[in-house]
RNA sequence: GCGCUUGUGGCGAAAUUGGUAGACGCGCCAGACUUAGGAUCUGGUGAUUUCGGUCGUGUAGGUUCGAGUCCUAUCAGGCGCACCA
């Protein structure tokens, strides 16, 4: 019987479509599990043969699962919000939300090729106004919230306002922007525009001003990458850093619990590592500084104390508020011009040319442990949105410190014993501190460490500062000027921010004539004629109507790509809930995502936002887990596969990759899919593009070879490799095969299509073991021993495979058990449908198809996955390696039960053994049971 | 610079607690069947060899009866963070 893997594909496609297979509900009876891989973002080129991997990797997961007994949740959607719609929309006039339409439908008809057992029916796209919804609602939730310290929580902004009317801010503790102090007369006093003000300094989400690459000519912030040497790389206007209110997210009030909750997931050490890198916590010391002739003084931050008495300078960021404080009348224009310098620079060239620049601002500090002066100086290597955005400079143990005191000649104190500082810092926290003492307090002597911790305690004791926590973590700008993303449910009186009302939501998008930014420098959504909120009606009113009475205008930018992706593994739950967010018996029965599948360039993106706004969730009562993904598998990335043709200079002809060294040529990048085992298909060549329509060979054996390289997989180079030809010319299970065969799933490896004949053949022997001729060949007879050895032997590798998610030593296991089971002419039914259970999640569609041709009328998937005997793995006899030394030598033949007196014995009865112990003495024997004889000889 | 990670045939890769290194697949070689093979099936395939062996897991040491695996140093590639005080 001939494996026609089409006819039995598409036959499952639809069967399992039209009968909901894998459609799921909840189900106290069975204990769940949720499998999730990172939703896609539906861009034009569709997907290539990369992008299944994950989802093929949890897809065999999930029906495992299934197979095990478990009610398996995975769902299936889109993060449909992104840049590439909106430039395409620009670009074309073409609307975003149809471009987006039409690739979500590519992309599913590509995935539904593939045979995954997605739970299509809770589906979600983050631009649909029912998911959006709820992404609006968190927003709202966030505004309506701040984070209290003490019970390390998002608590309602009503219990902060009721706080204030009593005791203004004495005693609070809450995350904040910055340090307000006023009393409850004074907040009571305030009007209400100034309380708003004031709240803004609390709330988790907020409206803050922030620095930001600003170009007027695009009227658009830009990334970073966005800018080079100070204009943008689009059209290369001018590009200026600016302070500018963006809605920021308190993401930094949650860092001590983003790091703590670390420790509970299972994810690997390399990912756990960056999150905690990205998070950056470090515990030093805060500081106070006297200015020297002034009541004046500022703070510092230092993880070294203990340098105290090392101290030759101060230094200020730029852009701290203590500049235009600290700065005297002499030196003003001199610092003007430093700090237009330091504004034009993006914060990439800056740290790029690393060049030292700085300038004194006439200021001194008191060293309050020596009273010495110390200069003040400014110099952008320090950052204002770190600590206190003022430090004290210690050149002779840091080494920022040592090339700015060089540069500008300031003295060098070293601090530690025998230390050498003529030509670099020593940065090391070790060795034993000296120079370091004053009347009332010396280090000298102690350890580094140790005049850490005693600084610490003086200067606590003495009121000169506090010991502090600081992260690195800053709080998530999440304004866009952009078009397609999600409005903000968000309205201006008197220019303070309101939110509308719960019932309200969602504020849906609305349209706009063109989406490029207005004449007057606005986000697109300023182009929106129906975008003004009507207090009264509740409703969206035209903009025209504006009369700052009862009706207001809306926000226009709108939120940025990670808003729709940080609950969205909440909403699967519980799809079409048009009451909240997962309805709370969803919750508690899915409760988290067990297993996480996706790339990990979402480290510090996606995925610390994904766990903040679930920890937001976990503290309003909506979601009943503190970490939203238990487990969390990165796969890795499937790189191109390029291949080249090798054109001879000057000429139309193209030689032979083996022969190329002998003429003078140029490689040019050829599609891969007119190539097969570098082999070039030279017709298809010819007809590729017009201009090699009469291109001449130099061939090598009768063939044109072609050379190859690893590249990323991009349209530009010719190697995409399209996951529909694949399933066309093998099928879906043996792509499915391939690409587990290929290698570990977390790590990056090229797409190589040659060897994929292999896993297809495996699969059609696989198909012949059920048949003999054109007749099935599967009788009930009682299974023979070697057969149940076979079989136990992939029950146990399987099995224990899928648990630690290692499928590629998988597919060899199926292989072996195949090619003996074969040899073996297993005819029997039950071992023959075990072994089909197993090979079910890895090719569902032939398994399926074998399993109802067996007499089956319910789909594989709920068949019981089968568990190994050890009795059957038993041998009677082993083949022991003997071994002189550690070198073996010959092997022996022994009862599987021997003891291991009678394992020695046959080894040295054995004919060779003579030969390796003549003249040698025997020193020990080491006998490891079912392994190794090891005689040690001397 | 700091952190994480990986180094094994021509290629992708296996290898349990330290116990016969290279499973399985690709490629290659040989054979079978074929008018034909870019189809299918069978066998072989780390290097070297005087056919006894010898050498082989980036490099150099160490521990051990025995090391791909453990320890120390070192080199190379990949990823992340990067003036974070």
């Amino acid at each position: 019987m001939e494996y026609n893997f089409k006819e039995i594909e598409s036959r499952w496609r639809k069967q399992w479509a039209e009968l909901k297979t894998y459609k799921v509900a909840e189900d106290p009876s069975k204990p769940k599990y949720y499998v999730l891989n990172m939703f896609p973002y539906p861009s034009g080129a569709g997907l290539h043969v990369g992008h299944p991997l994950g989802y093929i990797a949890s897809d065999i997961f999930a029906r495992y699962k299934r197979l095990r007994g478990f009610n398996v949740l995975n769902p299936m959607g889109y993060d449909a919000y992104g840049l590439p719609a909106e430039q395409y929309a620009i670009q074309t006039g073409q609307h975003p939300a149809k471009t987006t339409e039409q690739n979500i439908a590519r992309y599913r008809e590509q995935l539904d090729k593939i045979g995954f057992c997605f739970d299509w029916d809770r589906e979600v796209r983050t631009c649909d106004p029912q998911y959006y919804h709820w992404t609006q609602w968190a927003f709202r939730r966030m505004f309506l919230s701040f984070y209290c310290n003490k019970c390390q929580s998002a608590r309602p902004i009503e219990e902060l306002v009721a706080r204030l009317e009593q005791k203004g801010t004495e005693g609070l503790d809450v995350a904040q922007t910055e340090e307000l102090s006023f009393t409850a007369e004074e907040w009571n006093a305030m009007t209400q525009k100034e309380k708003e003000e004031v709240l803004m300094n609390y709330r988790i989400a907020y409206l803050g001003e922030t620095m930001v690459n600003w170009c007027p000519k695009l009227g658009t912030v830009l990334a970073n990458d966005e800018v080079v040497d100070g204009v943008s790389v689009r059209g290369g206007h001018p590009v200026v850093q600016k302070k500018m209110k963006q809605w920021c997210l308190r993401v930094s009030a949650y860092a001590q619990r983003l790091l703590d909750g670390l420790d509970t997931i299972d994810w690997t050490d390399s990912l756990k590592e960056t999150q905690r890198n990205w998070i950056g916590r470090s515990e030093g010391t805060e500081m106070e500084f006297k200015v020297a002739g002034s009541e004046d003084s500022f703070t510092i931050f230092t993880t070294r104390a203990d340098t105290i008495f090392g101290v030759t300078f101060m230094v200020l960021a730029p852009a701290s508020d203590l500049v235009a404080q600290l700065t005297t009348h002499e030196q003003k224009a001199e610092v003007e011009e430093y700090l237009a310098a330091t504004k034009k620079r993006t914060e990439r060239e800056r740290i790029s040319d690393r060049k030292v620049t700085g300038v004194f601002s006439g200021s001194y500090a008191v060293n309050p442990f020596t009273g010495e002066s110390i200069p003040i100086w400014i110099s952008d290597y320090v950052l204002a949105g770190y600590g206190t955005g003022a430090i004290m400079a210690v050149p002779a143990h840091d080494s920022r410190d040592y090339a700015f005191a060089k540069h500008f000649n300031l003295p060098i104190v070293p601090l530690i014993e025998g230390c050498d500082v003529s030509e670099e810092s020593f940065d090391a926290k070790e060795g034993i501190v000296c120079n370091s003492q004053s009347e009332k307090f010396s280090l000298n002597g102690l350890t580094v460490q140790e005049a850490i911790a005693a600084t610490k305690k003086y200067v606590t004791e003495n009121g000169l500062g506090r010991v502090k926590v600081n992260y690195r973590l800053r709080d998530a700008i999440f304004s866009r000027q952009r078009y397609w993303g999600e409005p903000f449910p968000i309205y201006y009186k008197n220019g303070m921010p309101q939110v509308l009302p719960e019932e309200c939501l969602p504020l849906e998008l609305p349209e706009v004539s063109k989406f490029l930014p207005t004449e007057t420098g606005e986000p697109p959504l300023g182009n929106a004629q129906l975008w003004a909120w009507d207090t009264e009606k509740n409703a969206v009113v035209d903009k025209a109507l504006v009369d700052d009475k009862t009706v207001f205008p809306l926000e226009l930018s709108t939120m940025p790509g990670f808003a729709g992706s940080s609950a969205y593994y909440l909403r699967y739950m519980d799809p079409r809930n048009d009451k909240a967010l997962v309805s709370r018996e969803s919750d508690e029965y899915w409760k988290s995502v067990d297993l996480y599948v996706g790339g990990s360039e979402h480290a510090t993106g996606h995925l610390i936002y994904s766990r903040f706004w679930n920890k937001f969730l976990f503290d309003i009562g909506v979601s009943c887990e503190q970490e939203p993904f238990r487990k969390l598998v990165n796969q890795g990335m499937i790189q191109g596969r390029s291949n080249f043709v090798y054109i001879i200079k000057d000429t139309n002809t193209f030689v032979s990759f083996g022969l190329k060294d002998e003429y003078d040529t140029t490689p040019i990048h050829v599609d891969v899919n007119i190539v097969q085992n570098d082999i070039l298909d030279v017709e298809a060549f010819r007809s590729w593009r017009p201009e090699y329509k009469d291109a001449e060979f130099i061939l090598e054996d009768g063939k044109y070879v072609c050379g190859w390289a690893v590249e990323k997989m991009s349209k530009s180079m010719y190697n995409v490799v399209n996951p529909d030809l694949i399933v066309e010319k093998y099928g879906a299970d043996t792509l499915r095969i391939y690409e587990m065969f290929l290698g570990p799933i977390s790590q990056s490896k090229p797409w190589d299509s040659n060897g994929i004949d292999g896993s297809f053949r495996f699969l059609r022997r696989f198909w012949n073991l059920f048949f003999e001729g054109e007749d099935l060949a599967v009788a009930d007879v009682a299974p023979g021993k070697e057969n149940l050895k076979s079989l136990h032997k992939l029950i146990k590798k399987v099995t224990e495979d899928i648990e630690v998610f290692s499928y590629n030593t998988s597919v060899p296991a199926f292989m072996v058990a195949t090619t003996e089971l074969a040899q073996q002419k297993c005819r029997s039914r039950e071992v023959l449908e075990q072994a089909l259970v197993l090979l079910a999640p890895f090719a569902p569609h032939i398994c399926e198809e074998l399993w109802h041709r067996l007499g089956h009328s319910e789909t594989i998937f709920d068949a019981a996955w089968p568990e190994y005997d050890e009795k059957y793995l038993k041998e009677d006899t082993l083949t022991l390696p003997v071994s002189f030394s550690g070198k073996t030598r010959y092997t022996i033949e022994v009862a599987a039960d021997a003891q291991n007196a009678e394992v020695e014995k046959a080894a040295l009865e054995h004919p060779s053994a003579a030969k390796y112990l003549e003249g040698k003495q025997i020193v020990k024997i080491i006998v490891v049971p079912k392994r190794i004889v090891n005689i040690v000889i001397k």
